[in-house]
DNA sequence: TTTGTTGGTCAACGCTTGTTGGCAACAGTA
DNA sequence: TACTGTTGCCAACAAGCGTTGACCAACAAA
């Protein structure tokens, strides 16, 4: 196989552009799309193929075959802000702060949501989910609570609140949940994720 | 198609013994374990009949189709204390039993997993999941918290917060929580599903 | 004993899946 | 011009899926 093709992050930063660039972006929008919507079984090479204009064929050439796409398509940066940052503001507004970018974040990104899905019931999409969890969550915890040796502990238990609203409102689709404007959500979160980060142990 | 040998609810509380329920339990145990470890999709009705011991076929008998067999399997019962038993302990310990309760049916049975990983990409699963914060978590809420008129969103937020941290342990396994003792998930969460119940708007 | 019902296996169906290899059109280069 | 690599489509493959119907063995009722 074309081992120059398959690869999706190039080893020099710089990479010239390919005529096929706009192909290979379709099909990782339709990817996205379908793996959102669907989880990653149900979201079949053809539907993806089919809703990117192009052949199936195509996505096994660019990604090598549907576990390949799929890491590339659950590529993730949840711009987190720097923890610097949050050591700047008052220190009872980081769960606010945090609560509310994740909301943004999860709304104006389906890859988010197609994550979630596919984390539930593919091993890779799980190993994703720890990775993101240990690399993003993680240092802002680290920055934050009291104690750095505990904030491994601290990151989970903000994950699981902030997975847990996700899972509600956009997966589950808990009517009440979904109905529940974003600064309520806001709310209710924030004291529960700032006293995760923050407070000493229970 | 017999009518008579698809239903999985009685009409009539007591139904004669058959001598295929030995047969039939273990399909269903079968397909609990195989929708737990695999959510819907992977879960073959051939894996769960080799599992159970029996012919493919068989399952199609007894429960029509993988969507029926699938609703039998995730018939659930939370058996959560009655609501009056929660109102006659200490208030602030509400909290404390509905989490420690939920860690140990979770920990107990396999259902609740399969129920979430299914719910995360079936339709029919996330269906039964909203069914039962209606009629098992929303009463409570109903008859702890200030206004039984926002049970239902008091019961979402609970919802969140209990589905997240099982989400983060049993299903992503996230290493920091399946290894906190469960002691101490209780300590951290109780407060959280206290304040969700019985706090002031915020 | 005969007859009807129930529990179970077997082999196959039609369909979808991920994946492959061949072939044509095009672009860039020499 | 001829040559080489890229982009794309088409047709097919093998495997696995849910599902079906024919068929047999054991039991129960007559």
């Amino acid at each position: 196989m074309q081992d120059s093709e398959t690869r999706s992050e190039p080893a020099t930063p710089e990479t010239k552009p390919r005529r096929s660039d706009a192909t290979r972006a379709a099909i990782l929008a339709a990817a996205r799309e379908r793996f959102a919507a669907d989880g990653y079984e149900r979201a079949t090479i053809r539907s993806i193929a089919k809703e990117a204009g192009i052949d199936p064929s195509m996505v096994m050439r660019y990604y090598g075959n549907k576990e390949g796409l799929f890491a590339a398509a659950a590529e993730i940066d949840l711009n987190l802000p720097a923890p610097m940052d949050l050591r700047m503001q008052p220190a009872d507004h980081v769960g606010r702060t945090l609560v509310s970018h994740f909301l943004d974040r999860w709304e104006q990104d389906e890859v988010l949501t197609a994550l979630l899905r596919v984390g539930a019931t593919n091993s890779a999409g799980a190993e994703r989910m720890r990775q993101i969890l240990k690399e993003q969550i993680g240092p802002i915890a680290a920055q934050v609570c009291p104690d750095p040796a505990d904030a491994p502990r601290r990151a989970a238990l903000v994950a699981s609140q902030v997975l847990g609203m996700a899972l509600a409102r956009f997966v589950l689709r808990f009517p009440v949940a979904v109905a529940m404007p974003k600064e309520e959500v806001v709310d209710w979160l924030a004291p529960t994720v700032q006293r995760y980060l923050t407070a000493p142990e229970p």
